[in-house]
DNA sequence: TATGAATGAGTTTTCATTCAT
DNA sequence: GATGAATGAAAACTCATTCAT
């Protein structure tokens, strides 16, 4: 196994075992376990227990936002993007309960700290400039609207992460008729 | 001190050193020292550190349903009754920044398995006859898209909770206009 | 046992263990059984273990300092009470060989970062007015020659607890004769 | 860089950071970085960290003796080759602090033993002939008090270690004048 | 020979909980 | 009931040393 490989080994082994267990309630020890690796070598790849969760998120979060944007495409109208991009976000927090579990806690801890991206983007946020052409039309005029990016952001992919979240806890699966009715209402929610 | 004052002033030393420190870095001495009580007289009023953190969950989900429901009134239009709770979860989580860091925490942490209330409803879920009110008509007829019970939610309820929480990372805080562009846009997102 | 007896208890473990394997040879778990506190009841006591040996330290070194005047008088003549101080710490090296062997190493680590004391004096060195007093006459002049305070030291006090060092290793003890004449070139050394 | 080269940049590393971090907050991790070889590379050299320290004591003390009798002559006087070695002495410690905090330390620690040289005597002792020059006649007949040889080295040699260790801690160098008064006192102590 | 990632035993430290006073 | 010192199991983390490359 290569170094690149260990070290994903013990994100994978992190990752399941806080899903399970929860951030406080999974040991260095156990990760060790789970991953194959010694406790060691843990501290080889990660300063300590804190900077392998930070390194966790980011993983996790790089994973979601090439999901996100999956089957985009320049074509795609409009509503046809957003629902993409809607369904997209419904389906990895619905099918990835692993990462979606982590990433609750995680952005719910004081180990959360956002950044507001501003000049050079961090790579979480990478697609953001999807997201942003979404936003404006030929002529670069919005044609959402006139909303805090944070307030247009829960009113559509949050609310799918919110839902597949509901669903996790043993609620009936939404069908695909459903999920569309709520990206669509989602949709004219923010639009002019 | 009375007994339950006493009683109070542990869950209230819990709610600040959680909400400040996390859920899991908030040690019992801690939580004696904020609150004047030992050890040990904590231990007299919950059994361990997990009762004692349920406890605090049923006492700031019981605050949270008073302020919901704040200023309501049988008068008041469909939409006047939907502005007024959509604004009092907004500013709850805007303004009882201690509580609302907590009900994240707790909320998405292994501590939390939330019952879907059926029969007897338990305390936390008082209001909920309140929130079905608003989506029958007089004839008992539903006036809202036919979509479960969770996604109306967070479509409604659920973006003003997580509207206030962005706002609490630094982000400027939004004008009543702004609020109430928002809070339509929701009630048009799920009406039929 | 009280709570000062314990703290009591454990500083005194810790030196003999000290003493005997090295300042950083010694784990806390051997603190704790040689004394007979559990691992946590260090922690009330002492914040860490950097702590406890600070705490140690001013314990050996009130000892010492105590030691260092025993027998003194105003009676005793200048060199009768060189004399006397010059044995005492002598003595008190050469029997207390665990509080010795603990000095060095504490003071030659770098734990150690001695303060000269000023204006209020630090508890570790309230015997400096008996030497002051043995290095002025009369009318405040002082007797010795005109040295700074550590050489002085060095060339009295300092042979004392060296010359005691290096009896630990095995040589044979010095008669007082021999003492004697060591400590009388020292008084004759630093006096004008 | 050549093997001989190698040994001496660990041993240089391993000086440097014994001097600022302490013997035993010294990783061997931290040895490897600080002198460019890679942790196997040290254990090429040096069995393992004990070895490692001892040669490295060996080393220094080597340095040290050859300073101690720097400038020495037979054409001296007494006095005046006891005044070059105790300057020697003074100054060595006075301008390699490294040097000086590393004895210290390893001469203090469970590491050291040091043996009573006999017959065939180690290297670190090897100027110990030209100690003995200086306390006999031409007749071989002792010129010193007939004290135990580590008294007369601690009311003299050891005395310029010491106050040079003081010298380190901030307080201001000493003349050259008072040097020399110092030195003829520690001279006057042990001469008959 | 040189490397440096991996090891894992050993260390410090934490903290929920108990119980004698 | 109230106290808070004591407990000790469990956690995070360190570091001398090894060994495959």
């Amino acid at each position: 196994m290569t170094y690149v490989e260990k070290r994903e080994a013990i994100l994978q082994a992190a990752l399941k075992l806080i899903a399970e267990r929860g951030l406080h309630n999974t040991p260095m020890s156990l990760v060790a376990k789970e991953s194959g690796a010694s406790a060691g070598t843990i501290y080889h790849h990660f300063t300590d227990k804190e900077d392998m969760i930070h390194a966790l998120h980011h993983y996790v979060k790089t994973t979601f936002n090439h999901a996100l944007v999956r089957g985009n495409s320049p074509e795609l109208s409009r509503e046809g993007a957003f629902q993409l991009m809607w369904l997209n976000a419904y389906h990895f927090y619905h099918t990835h309960q692993d990462e979606s579990r982590f990433l609750d806690q995680y952005e719910n801890s004081p180990y959360y700290h956002p950044q507001i991206p501003e000049g050079d983007m961090i790579e979480e946020e990478e697609n953001l400039p999807e997201l942003f052409r979404l936003m404006v039309d030929d002529a670069g005029q919005p044609v959402t609207k006139d909303l805090p990016i944070d307030a247009l952001y829960e009113m559509t992919i949050g609310v799918a992460a919110h839902i597949a979240k509901h669903r996790r806890s043993g609620l009936p699966p939404l069908d695909e008729q459903t999920l569309q009715t709520i990206a669509h209402a989602c949709y004219q929610a923010i639009m002019k």
